[in-house]
DNA sequence: ACAGTAACGGCACCGAGTGCCGTTGGGAAG
DNA sequence: CTTCCCAACGGCACTCGGTGCCGTTACTGT
């Protein structure tokens, strides 16, 4: 499991210190809350507290890299024969999937997110990434470049349907994600696949 | 022209400190640059920088505002009969059209805009007042609530093919910016005026 | 015991942004 | 011409996120 490794062992790890920060973050407010603050509350330096997330921003997003790479292969492996929009629709449902109980701690970790304006600028950084794997996909399927405007397109399209699939999602606590993300998706993909 | 007005007049103007400020981030960068080269190449205090723009990032964004009050003019003027989808196009369109000169000038914007990371990350809050009054025409003409999901999808949908367009605009110099715009708005239009 | 190594965390610094407040330069009223 | 009013100016001090530097600490392996 902890392989053993020269040098000090680490005090602390990201997930921990993620509990730590949003359980702050809901109690006191995100901007109310600061890295010290933070970095007091999980029992480290404030310095140390930058040796496990970029910035205060990044902590919120958890292992959304992690992610990233599932979805990545997830395209990568999807079979030629099924339609492009099919197969991006099925790879952000899987991506936006989440585990038994999660459903809460998403909620939150997604109310920031879309609603604290730091969170909300900094998010696009993130969603840049997303979209290049959209991009990516859309292009070796089309033949061509993930430059042209077209794979790009397609992931500015997406991220825009996943993102107002989650607004609305947070404002109505009735409604499914999966089918709020399945109807967005499926509209803007019939002006895609064209 | 200028009204007289009680208590000090003004040293200067944001679009004169605008010019100031693109021009130092031309040569140095935007980063490179401080809030404190700029007031100084400007003549004013640090201070008083903020007095015109609340923001460093804001700086670039000029007169953002008043274009989209024309923006949300021009649909709400526009035809019940006209199709919702194309009412939006020819807004985006118009909101995009440069003034005769200005074009080197809004693709050096642009260029800091998409690819100065605090600058992207920024322009997420404006883009959502962009979304907003999209929204909030389709919310209009489809007879439903703003924050309801389809005409908010609108306003993502839309967004995304104006960014990419943007992209693509900002990276072959060749292309035209309206060709652009026009060929992504209808792609995501197709899918959206169902 | 000792070298190697990697995490820790204090310190000092930078830059954006803000509240406070005294100063300044205009117009208008006496 | 003087006085009052008023808004813009801008210095000062402060907060907070983020970074470079560097000595310290805690563990592994010889």
């Amino acid at each position: 499991m902890t392989e053993p490794r020269p040098g000090r062992p680490a005090v602390t790890s990201r997930a921990q210190l993620e509990q730590v920060a949003l359980a702050l973050f809901a109690s006191r407010g995100f901007e109310a809350t600061t890295v010290e603050d933070v970095a007091a509350a999980a029992g480290i330096g404030r310095r140390t507290f930058f040796r496990y997330y970029a910035s205060k921003n990044d902590v919120v997003w958890g292992n959304f890299e992690s992610g990233l790479q599932d979805m990545r292969q997830l395209l990568a492996a999807s079979p030629d024969d099924v339609p492009l929009m099919e197969s991006l629709r099925t790879a952000v449902l899987a991506f936006n999937r989440l585990d038994a109980g999660a459903e809460p701690w998403h909620r939150q970790r997604m109310a920031l997110i879309l609603h604290v304006p730091a969170l909300q600028a900094h998010s696009t950084l993130r969603y840049a990434a997303w979209r290049d794997v959209v991009a990516e996909h859309a292009a070796r399927r089309l033949g061509l470049p993930p430059r042209a405007l077209r794979p790009r397109l397609v992931g500015y399209a997406l991220l825009g349907a996943a993102v107002a699939a989650y607004e609305q999602w947070l404002e109505e606590p009735g409604h499914d994600l999966e089918a709020l993300l399945d109807e967005a998706v499926r509209t803007v993909a019939r002006g895609l696949d064209a």
